[in-house]
DNA sequence: CTGAAAGCGCTTACAG
DNA sequence: CTGAAAGCGCTTACAG
């Protein structure tokens, strides 16, 4: 494991008592020497570290942990690893929680094979469990449940309203009110809400963010905001909007702006326009979700909501750090994250 | 863990005597209804599984594995979370490793890191190592070198060329020849290498194999190609790809077909041409490289080499599996994927 | 069909 | 400063 290879074939060492036999010490003084204990010969100190070079020993983990040592460990359960927001959130979480000298135990939950990944991680003894992404309601409530039961802390990230999750979750209502605060102060007053259709909880929130910010100015939301919904099964990609755009330029009767389930629905729609001859943003505006890389990509770029990855999982990490081995508090916690609304060339003055 | 909530607060239960305790049986019995094992009363098994929904028992997966139970678990090192292809690999590895009832340990190896990590997955006892993406060569040969050494098999996917490693990676120079047999078909002779000036294996061998197929048609490569650079530090994304485009149409003297490192400088290239008033395939033919989602998003849609994620990874895995619990085989296997050139609209006739 | 005993590879008091 | 003994939570022969 050094840098330095091992010169010679040398033997294959399976526990720390084959170890000690190995340097000539005891096996509790080779112990002692792996967990940095202090009061020992620093001559003794320095033969265990050139056998463990010589022989590449790494004690076993299982018994370790078996001897009541702290597992360091965390479960991480991801809805996919295909939605680049979940996988972003993954990649800093891991990070963060490394840097804390915790392990990750990372699983996808397939649908329906939730409790399996839940086990796995009671068993391995995680000292707690993070959940990214949205999953089917009645699973996740359970989840949180099983885990408050059998002591383990847990956090949801991104899933808001799961009775008794602790939660760190962007501020979907929020994001989609700074959005229709801007698409109003442009003039817009009709608005297509494409891709909407999902049962999804952060999808219905958003939208009914979204009436709710029509209502609030003494408006109709009936009359405001037309659905405009791709071909089942949705893909939300960048296909769908397109088809999506076109089918509304034919049938007419265009909103002035088209708030998109997300960023890749957004910039198909931008291309459908533009190939049927609508100009955006001077006929319609358009606005995504998320704030992807791509949405340098279209011309003009795309006005977007930013999820603001980076400070939602440091607050999550700043949440969870605090409930390790605690027992667990009689109120769950939840923290919203502020969104931040990425205003690009795609939006613009409502054509009058 | 059952899909039916216990009732009332139930006891902690933290090892297999306090549950045998509270079923009222042996542990030994009940260490054989947790393993299926043949020979027991239906009652006696009805009962024990009651008590586990009861009391939410989980065996110590710790204890466990000590007393030699296999881990079924396998490390898996990523090269970083953010790239599309590396993570799509993880995602159907992880995937098929499942379907064969393996659990997967799952580490970003951080630059000058990787030491920690291989060795956090001996003290796990994994069964086997695999590594996805590209990786520093002489830390990556180590890595597997210790691992041969240890005899834990290994796998590398997609960092080709490492001594006595066990590779399946995507044929990289065969991709680029099917490109350049394309493109010379169409008529090409002058190319424009887009960020192709990176020290990575990878990106070397594409190079390679660009010059040889045009010197393998009598050509001097020197005539034939000119490289398009981004500054330094490269980003290899979407404004670089436009950047390098723009200031190729301010020199002058443009090659009439760009190769680009990936797609996402070949989207950016295609726009900083548009901008620029040149047109795509008319004026300049442009060709990306690992066929992401992104790839129909410009118009036209961009030509591409597919890497064949889902038979790379199968491959993987059937190279993998066989070798678990051998010894290390003399010989490395190295397996190459034939890759899958895409053409879309973004590359058409050379300009006469 | 079920139970008491040994042992997996470590760590941690406790002696020396 | 170092060593012999007990014990963590399981499984697996071995008895009964």
């Amino acid at each position: 494991m050094s840098t330095s290879q091992p010169k010679k074939p040398t033997p294959q060492i399976r526990s720390s008592t084959e170890f000690a036999r190995y340097v000539g010490l005891a096996r509790t003084t080779v112990s002692r020497v792996l967990n940095g204990q202090p009061g020992l010969k620093p001559k003794t100190i320095e033969r265990v570290q050139r056998a463990i070079e010589e022989t590449g020993f790494v004690p076993n983990a299982y018994a370790l942990h078996l001897k009541g040592k702290r597992t360091a460990t965390v479960g991480i359960c991801v809805e996919n690893l295909l939605t680049p927001p979940v996988v972003r959130k993954l990649a800093a979480l891991q990070h963060q929680l490394r840097e804390k000298n915790f392990t990750s135990l990372i699983e996808v939950i397939e649908a329906g094979h939730g409790d399996k990944v839940i086990r796995h991680f009671l068993s391995m003894r995680v000292e707690a469990v993070v959940f990214i992404g949205h999953f089917n309601e009645d699973e996740l409530t359970r989840h949180v449940a099983e885990l408050t039961q059998r002591e383990t802390p847990h956090l949801v990230i991104d899933h808001f309203g799961i009775k008794g999750a602790n939660t760190v979750t962007l501020d979907r209502p929020r994001a989609m009110q700074m959005l229709m605060d801007h698409l109003f102060d442009l003039g817009h007053r009709r608005f297509g809400l494409l891709a909407f259709n999902s049962q999804a909880r952060s999808v219905r929130d958003r939208l009914r963010a979204i009436h709710e910010s029509i209502t609030a100015r003494g408006l109709s939301s009936e009359q405001c905001t037309v659905a405009l919904d791709g071909e089942y099964p949705r893909t939300n990609d960048f296909e769908e909007g397109r088809r999506i755009a076109r089918t509304a330029v034919e049938r007419g009767n265009l909103p002035t702006a088209f708030i998109a389930v997300n960023d890749e629905v957004a910039i198909g729609a931008m291309r459908g326009l533009q190939e049927s001859g609508v100009r955006v943003p001077e006929d319609i505006s358009i606005a995504g979700f998320n704030n992807l890389d791509v949405c340098l990509m279209p011309t003009p770029a795309l006005t977007s909501i930013d999820q603001r990855i980076e400070e939602t999982v440091q607050d999550a990490v700043e949440v969870l750090l605090p409930q390790l081995g605690q027992p667990p508090a009689a109120k769950a916690l939840v923290k919203m994250i502020e969104p931040l609304l990425v205003v690009r060339g795609s939006t613009g003055p409502a054509k009058s």
